[in-house]
DNA sequence: ATTGGCTGCCC
DNA sequence: ATTCTGC
DNA sequence: GCAGAATGGGCAGCCAAT
């Protein structure tokens, strides 16, 4: 049977994207993915309407080689590109507009038969699969020749699968939806087997081939990664004892990298948080996992750098061991890791998942030694829970999880079962310098603002990067130290662009320039030595707070403090 | 052989 | 990762 | 309360340019 049309695709989610209510939608969606011919159309039409294909495989193409294709098919350099984008905010759309207005080579569309799901899909995974000396090139020739045998409209769902952005309203969460009212499936069923398998195309493809009553023998299993489960954030301690109805299960919430290792016979393998393999990555935690009891088994935990004597160590560092392939003895012994065990979800034949959290914890013991488990106790009073909060704290934690003894693992779900409560920010009155033009909805506004302390000497010389030349243009007087664009509500945005438009020096692209007037202050939860910014740190997870119109620039925290910040930390 | 731009993935 | 917003 | 959107700093890897 002939497959179904990418044009047909694209239609629907120029109506999803149309359509704000969510039940309208999970029902459009169903019923185009009903109609579809094969489990593998299925598979790439999911994929392809929730932009899971690029993160299924890695493209390692983006905006700047679509901009370079573009330039090369239509003509237009950045500066048109940039005038095109800033009417919309939305690559995709962009890019249809940019081919309606006409393309070289007398490449008429219409032509051509048109493309296939089956088709399109097959080309990203063509695009990923190059790789060596001369793939750009390729890669960029692929691209070229689609764009021009491609409708505007095509064109543009087909770049928004390319960089991964769909912004129609409709991700994963409905697609679970319309997957289950499509295959008459519950939508459990298909939360289920989408946490195991890891992917929603694949979901759909075995509902297509095999029916709605295949989904429940989906569970665990050795050497297959499942989606980790998540921790909801809390405020406060006493919310976290509450919610568990006063009893709960504390844990070291430690700066590292999630990983899950997998032990089947005498195979192991280590997976991150999305399911990326980094086996090679950590040989010794490889080496270890080989000591612990049990022939097969599935354990949950997080990895972190420590130094010579086990400190723990800032997240940066476990970073430079994570995801390397290249020179991995030498950084062995650089950056020592340790590994912190909180769950098992398969032992020996059997999937946890359902166990109470209490049970689990009492067979992950028995696997792995109690130096390699992530320090836990039971708190039923607001003292018991502090003291160890602040033990943690004083261990290098960032905070503490709050887990209900009696949860079940739920792999993938965000929920009140896992709290996190980390310790109260820091916070610093900072100058905004510079701000820059949004994305998506908020292109119209400024929305991104470069954060700055007050320069105490220092710096100038020759800029080389954007921060550097905001730096030069204000003479040195401030220093960008972040850069936020979270804290504020759209109102308040939108009021603050019209404040900084007045304020505005100079726009170099998206980024506008302003004097130095609007004080902010901010929240953050780390300061990095950071390689980027000229003054030498960065603010971790920077918020703004609120506007200080009662503080002058002049009155903004130094850049002095934030060194002090900085180093009380190390010290601490 | 090194450097730099870019992407993807950690948080 | 954090934050806000519409359903 | 959930799902989705918008976007931060910094790391390694890959490839192209020098």
């Amino acid at each position: 049977m002939a497959g179904t049309a990418f044009e047909e695709l694209c239609m629907l989610c120029e109506t999803l994207a149309k359509t704000p209510s969510r039940n309208a939608k999970i029902e459009l969606a169903a019923r185009f993915l009903s109609k579809l011919n094969s489990p593998s159309e299925v598979s790439d039409a999911v994929r392809l309407i929730i932009g899971e294909a690029s993160k299924d495989f890695t493209l390692n193409l983006g905006y700047s080689h679509l901009l370079k294709a573009l330039t090369n098919i239509t003509g237009v350099g950045e500066k048109g590109f940039l005038a095109e984008f800033g009417e919309t905010g939305d690559l995709g759309e962009t890019v249809r507009r940019l081919l309606e207005k006409g393309r070289r080579g007398v490449q008429q569309a219409l032509v051509f038969r048109r493309p296939t799901i089956g088709e399109v899909a097959g080309v990203l995974r063509e695009i990923a699969e190059i790789s060596g000396k001369g793939a750009m090139a390729k890669k960029l020739r692929i691209l070229e020749s689609y764009l021009k045998r491609l409708t505007p409209l095509e064109a543009k769902y087909f770049t928004k699968n390319l960089v991964g952005e769909i912004r129609h309203g409709f991700g994963e969460g409905l697609m679970e939806e319309a997957l289950a009212s499509a295959f008459q499936a519950s939508p459990e069923a298909v939360r289920n087997a989408h946490m195991v398998v890891g992917s929603l195309g694949r979901v759909g493809e075995i509902l297509k081939e095999q029916g709605a009553g295949s989904l429940q023998s989906f569970t665990v299993k050795p050497l297959t990664p499942i989606r980790p489960m998540l921790a909801e954030p809390a405020q406060t301690l006493r919310e976290a004892l509450e919610e568990h109805h006063g009893r709960t299960l504390l844990e070291y919430k430690l700066d590292g990298a999630r990983v899950q290792i997998h032990k089947h016979h005498s195979q192991i393998k280590i997976f991150s948080r999305r399911l990326t393999e980094v086996t090679k990555s950590l040989p010794e935690i490889v080496e270890l996992a080989e000591t612990f009891r049990g022939e097969d088994f599935v354990v949950d935990g997080e990895v972190v750098a420590v130094d010579q004597s086990g400190r723990v160590m800032p997240f940066q560092e476990v970073m430079k061991r994570y995801r390397r392939i290249i020179g991995v003895e030498e950084a062995l012994s650089r950056i020592p890791t340790r590994i912190f065990l909180f769950d098992i979800v398969y032992l020996n034949g059997e999937p946890l998942l359902k166990k109470p959290l209490t049970e689990r914890r009492q067979l992950l013991e028995k696997v792995a030694p109690y130096e390699f488990l992530t320090p836990q106790v039971e708190a039923s009073n607001l003292e018991e829970a502090e003291a160890f909060f602040e033990e943690a704290l004083k261990a290098g934690c960032e905070g503490v999880m709050a887990k209900r003894p009696s949860s079940p693992y739920s792999p993938g779900r965000r929920g009140k079962h896992w709290l996190k409560i980390k310790r109260q920010p820091e916070v610093l009155d900072l100058v905004i310098v510079a701000a820059q033009y949004g994305y998506g909805y908020r292109y119209r506004w400024l929305s991104d603002y470069y954060l700055a302390a007050l320069n105490g000497g220092g710096g100038g010389g020759r800029p080389e990067t954007l921060p550097d030349y905001i730096e030069a243009l204000h003479g040195w007087r401030f220093r960008v130290v972040g850069k936020t664009f979270k804290g504020l509500t759209n109102a308040e945005i939108e009021a603050l662009t019209e404040r900084l438009k007045g304020l505005a020096l100079e726009t170099v692209g998206r980024t506008v320039i302003v004097r130095p007037e609007i004080v902010v202050e901010v929240g953050f939860s780390n300061i990095q030595p950071s390689p980027q910014y000229s003054c030498g740190y960065a603010l971790r997870f920077a918020r703004i707070l609120r506007i200080r119109d009662d503080k002058k620039p002049e009155e903004a925290d130094s850049l002095d403090r934030v060194k002090q910040l900085a180093s009380k930390k190390l010290e601490g």
